[in-house]
RNA sequence: GGGCGCGUGGCGCAAUGGCAGCGCAGUUGACUUUUAAUCAAUUGGUUGCAGGUUCGAGUCCUGCCGCGCUCACCA
C-alpha cells in the first residue's frame, strides 16, 4: 500500500486544496487545437506574413519547467511533438486563475491545458500568451528533476538527470517521461519495424502469424519455457524460433511468408541477449542463399536509409555503410585470413583440437567439443566476429552446425579428397556480422525429407552428451516435407539487435521497453496493500507493526480476535498472502508472526501455531 | 552459476573508522519578459536488509536482496 513521501504529501495537500476551490484533477473533458510542434510552426508561418494576425491556440502537456517571478510567471509544457513556453501575467489570467500558479499549486509533471495567443517573449522565445489554463491531470510523485540548458548552438544540456538503471527500467514510465532520448529510442524502434515490413512487403511476401505455444519446440538450439495446457492436459513450450511452422507453408503453396514476432529462450541474458527477444523470419521459395544475401544487403540498406535518412551509419563513434555489396568470404577462408591457417588441415576434433593447443588458441575450449563447434562458436566467436565490424556475410558452415541447411554445392567426384571432404562436410548457410556483432542466420533450406531425418538424428547423436536440450524429431515437420517443399531460402534476425544498431544502443536492455529484471523483492508497502485487499474484502481489522522485541526490528501482522477469532477464517484470510508473506519473511532475517488475543503463528512453511514462550526464545535466539 | 564493482533524502552526488553533507527539486517570502532565472530563509536521511568487529561503522568483516560490467552458457 501507498505510503506518501514528504514530496508526495505536499502534493496530496495541494490537491485538496485545490478541490476545495471547486476545481476537477482529473477532468474528462479536453480540449486541444494544436499538438504544439503544430503550434509553433503555425504561429512560425504567420511570422513570416508581414501583418501578423494573432495565432489563437489551445496547447496541451505536462508542465516540464515553472519559473514563477512575481506577477508574472513562465512555464514549459511538453507533449509528444515538442515544448512551448507558457507566459502566464496576473492581467491576463485574472487573480484566481493566476493563483494557482503563482502558490504553486500547479506543479511541474502536471498536465495542463493553456488557452491563448501565439507569441514571443522579449528575449525571443516563442511561447502562448496564457489567458486560460485548466490543469488535466494532478501529479501526486514528482518525477526525477531534469533541468535542461539550451545553448545558442542549439544543443540541449542536460542537468540532474535520472540515469539508475536498475530505477529506469523498473519504472520505464518515469524514465520516458523525463528522458526524451529514451523516448526516441523507441519512435526509432517502431519505425524500424514499419520499414522492415515495408521492405518485405514490397518484395511480396506475406506477413503469416504462427503459434507462439507450440508442442515441440525447434528451428534452433535454445533451451525453451515449458508451460502446460490444463484442459488439454499437454505440456507446450514457448517457441525458441518460427522456422518449422513458417516452412510449412511453403509446402502450402505460398511463394513467401514472412513473421515478426517474439521468440523465448531460456537462456542468460546478456548486453545482446534478452530471454524474450523480437525475430524476424522469412522464407522465399525458388532462391539459394546466395538470394537471401541480395535481399538481406538491401533490406538492411533500406531500412536503415529509411530510419535514419542514410544507409552510411554511424555506431559507437565508428562509421559503417550498410550499403551493398557487403563482403562475403566463407568462415574457411575468414580463419585463413585472420588466423592464417586452413582447418580442412585438420579436419577431425582431436587433430584440430591439438592444433589450436599449440597456437595458444585453445583457451575455453574442450576437446570433447564437436569439430563444428570449435570452428564456428570457437574459431568464429572469438577471434573472427569481433573484427567484423563493416557489414560481413560469413557463409558455408560446418554441416553438424546447421541442421537444416543444404550441402555445399560443388562437384566432388572431381576434386581432391580434401576438397572433396569440405564440400561433403559444409552447409549453404550464412550468419552475417555487423559492429562485431551477428545479426542473422540464414540458409539454402533443407528440402529433402530424408536428408532432414539424418540430420536430426545426427543432431540427436551428436549433441547427446549433452543430453537435455537438442533439438527434438518434429515428426510431421518431415510429413509436410515429403509432400514436396519447394527449393526455398531462408532467414532470420535478431530485431532487438538491428534497432541497437540504428539507435547506437550498447545493451539490448536499452530497446526494450521492458527489459527482464529479477522481480523486486516484496516489500513492507506491498504486504500492506495485499492486507487492506483481503482485509477489504473479507471484512476483518489488522495492523502490521515492527518492533516486536526492544531494538530488533521484526514485523509482526496482528490480528485482533473479534474479527478473525475463528480459525479457519484466520486461515482463509491468509490463503492469498501467505506466498508473499514467506517472501517478505527473508527480508526480515525468517522472523515473522502473526497475532490473534487467543494465538500466535509462526510463518514458516506454513502457518505454524506456537506457544508464547516459544516465541520469545525464538526471538531472544535471535 | 563464477569474478569484479555499486546500493547514502524525490533525483544527481560527497563524507582518512569520529557531528551524514552538497546541488537540484520541495516549503516560506521577494520579484510583471524568465529560461539550469535570481535573492533570502527553511523542511526532509534506521546510509538496500540482517548479523558481527569496535569506545565508536555510511566506511571494516559475514550472509542475504537488487543492479551494472565481465566470464561461462547461448549448434
Amino acid at each position: 500500500m501507498w505510503q506518501p513521501t514528504k514530496l508526495e504529501l505536499e502534493r496530496l495537500e495541494k490537491a485538496e486544496r485545490l478541490q476545495c476551490r471547486g476545481l476537477e484533477l482529473y477532468p474528462a473533458r479536453v480540449e486541444r487545437s494544436h499538438n504544439i510542434a503544430a503550434a509553433v510552426a503555425l504561429f512560425l508561418r504567420s511570422e513570416a506574413d508581414a501583418p501578423a494576425e494573432a495565432i489563437e491556440v489551445t496547447v496541451t502537456g505536462r508542465i516540464r519547467r515553472l519559473n514563477s517571478k512575481g506577477k508574472v510567471s513562465f512555464a514549459h509544457i511538453e507533449d509528444e511533438s515538442g515544448r512551448v513556453q507558457l507566459f502566464m501575467r496576473v492581467n491576463a489570467l485574472g487573480e484566481d486563475s493566476y493563483e494557482l500558479i503563482r502558490r504553486k499549486l500547479i506543479d511541474i509533471d502536471d498536465f495542463v491545458q493553456a488557452s491563448g495567443a501565439m507569441m514571443r517573449t522579449r528575449t525571443g522565445e516563442v511561447s502562448v500568451n496564457v489567458d486560460d489554463i485548466r490543469l488535466l491531470s494532478k501529479a501526486l510523485s514528482p518525477l526525477p528533476v531534469v533541468k535542461e540548458q539550451r545553448l545558442a548552438d542549439g544543443a540541449v544540456i542536460e542537468y540532474g538527470e535520472f540515469k539508475d538503471t536498475e530505477s529506469r527500467y523498473r519504472q520505464r514510465y518515469a524514465d520516458l517521461a523525463v528522458n526524451k532520448s529514451v523516448r526516441e529510442i523507441f519512435i526509432r524502434r517502431a519505425r524500424t519495424i514499419k520499414a522492415l515490413r515495408d521492405f518485405l512487403d514490397g518484395e511480396g511476401m506475406l506477413e503469416v502469424e504462427t503459434p507462439v505455444l507450440q508442442p515441440l519446440y525447434g528451428g534452433a538450439a535454445a533451451r525453451p519455457f515449458s508451460t502446460h495446457h490444463n484442459q488439454l492436459h499437454q505440456d507446450l513450450y514457448l517457441r525458441v524460433s518460427f522456422e518449422l511452422y513458417l516452412k510449412r507453408l511453403l509446402v502450402g503453396g505460398y511463394d513467401a511468408v514472412y513473421e515478426i514476432g517474439r521468440d523465448f529462450r531460456n537462456e542468460g541474458v546478456s548486453y545482446k541477449h534478452n530471454t524474450e527477444f523480437t525475430m524476424l523470419e522469412f522464407y522465399k521459395a525458388y532462391i539459394d542463399y546466395m538470394g537471401v544475401m541480395d535481399i538481406t544487403e538491401r533490406m538492411f540498406a533500406k531500412v536503415a536509409q529509411q530510419v535514419t535518412g542514410s544507409a552510411q551509419i554511424t555506431y559507437q563513434g565508428q562509421a559503417i555503410n550498410l550499403a551493398p555489396p557487403w563482403k562475403r568470404v566463407s568462415i574457411r577462408d575468414a580463419a585463413q585470413e585472420l588466423l592464417g591457417f586452413d582447418y580442412m588441415d585438420y579436419p577431425t576434433s582431436d587433430t584440430l583440437y591439438a592444433y589450436l593447443d599449440s597456437r595458444g588458441l585453445a583457451e575455453g575450449l574442450e576437446p570433447s567439443d564437436t569439430w563444428g563447434r570449435m570452428i564456428v562458436e570457437h574459431l568464429l566467436g572469438n577471434y573472427i566476429e569481433p573484427h567484423l565490424i563493416q557489414p560481413t556475410i560469413i557463409k558455408d558452415y560446418p554441416r553438424d552446425m546447421s541442421p537444416f541447411a543444404k550441402r555445399l554445392q560443388g562437384e566432388p567426384a572431381s576434386a581432391d579428397e580434401k576438397e572433396r571432404h569440405y564440400i561433403e562436410s559444409h552447409t549453404e548457410r550464412f550468419e552475417f556480422f555487423i559492429a562485431g556483432m551477428e545479426m542473422g542466420n540464414a540458409f539454402t533450406e533443407l528440402n529433402d525429407p530424408r536428408d532432414q531425418q539424418e540430420r536430426f538424428v545426427d543432431m540427436k547423436r551428436l549433441y547427446a552428451a549433452e543430453s537435455d536440450e537438442t533439438t527434438p524429431l518434429d515428426e510431421d515437420y518431415l510429413k509436410a516435407m515429403r509432400y514436396g517443399m519447394p527449393p526455398n531460402g531462408g532467414f532470420g534476425s535478431g530485431v532487438d539487435r538491428m534497432v541497437m544498431l540504428l539507435t547506437d544502443q550498447t545493451s539490448i536492455r536499452d530497446v526494450l521497453l521492458y527489459p527482464h529484471l529479477r522481480s523486486q523483492q516484496m516489500t513492507e508497502a506491498d504486504l500492506r496493500g495485499q492486507f487492506m485487499l483481503e482485509a477489504a474484502v473479507r471484512g476483518f481489522e489488522y495492523r502490521l507493526d515492527h518492533q516486536l522485541a526492544g531494538t530488533k526490528r521484526r514485523l509482526a501482522l496482528y490480528l485482533p480476535a473479534p474479527n478473525v477469532g475463528v480459525e479457519y477464517r484466520l486461515a482463509n484470510a491468509l490463503e492469498g498472502a501467505l506466498p508473499q508473506l514467506r517472501n517478505l519473511r527473508k527480508a526480515f532475517a525468517g522472523y515473522l508472526y502473526v497475532m490473534t488475543d487467543e494465538a500466535l503463528y509462526r510463518i514458516d512453511e506454513n502457518l505454524i501455531e506456537i506457544s508464547a514462550a516459544d516465541f520469545w526464545t525464538s526471538l531472544s535466539e535471535a
